[in-house]
DNA sequence: AAAGTGATCATG
DNA sequence: ATGATCACTTTG
């Protein structure tokens, strides 16, 4: 069991969303730590990716992108959700991989609904954080590529890149090392 | 299928 | 200051 340090984070989000698949994301509260096996992800890449915050460039809200992998960026979406995303890439690259589902919470809504993650996680960093951070067991789940949800505004091209991707399972018995 | 919800961003 | 937009969820 390990926590996932700032080199972990240091590639690319379309590369590192599926590499989180199966990584298990703490949230330490009230003296216990909830552990969820992550299950669903999506990368957004940077401000050539029509779909992703970053395209209009570095703005108060998105300039926590635009620091080194390992930080959250937390946003609100819709007027109700929080939405938890994790920084990826080098300084100045705006990338991040939106956490989708984890454990028994299929939904970014939902998971942050049930961890108590909002605004006040956007800026924190992983690498060090006390009650927000990611393991890794070895555990790699097998998993399917699909397009990303709710980004029909983006353009064709990059509606279609299949930069979501759910593992099949969330037990290290029913898939591959 | 459609509403509910409010921060964010562009415009004035 | 105002209006459009929106990386979702729930209800019918």
């Amino acid at each position: 069991m390990r926590r996932l340090g700032a080199g972990d984070y240091s590639a690319g989000a379309a590369e590192l969303a599926p590499w989180f698949l199966g990584k298990i994301l703490c949230r330490e509260r009230e003296g216990a730590a909830a552990r969820l096996r992550i299950t669903e992800t999506e990368a957004y890449c940077g401000e050539t990716d029509s779909a992703c915050h970053a395209r209009f460039g570095k703005t108060e809200r998105t300039k926590i992108m635009y620091r080194r992998g390992g930080f959250a960026y937390v946003y609100l979406c819709y007027g109700i959700h929080w939405l938890l995303n994790l920084v990826t890439g080098p300084e100045e690259f705006p990338e991040a991989v939106l956490i989708r589902g984890a454990g028994m919470w299929d939904g970014p809504g939902k998971l942050t609904r049930a961890l108590n993650i909002d605004r006040g996680f956007n800026g924190e960093d992983l690498t060090v954080s006390k009650r927000l951070w990611l393991e890794d067991d070895g555990f790699r789940p097998l998993y399917q590529a699909t397009p990303r949800i709710g980004v029909a505004y983006a353009a064709p091209a990059d509606r279609e890149r299949l930069w979501r991707f759910k593992a099949y399972s969330d037990s290290p018995s029913a898939g591959s090392t």
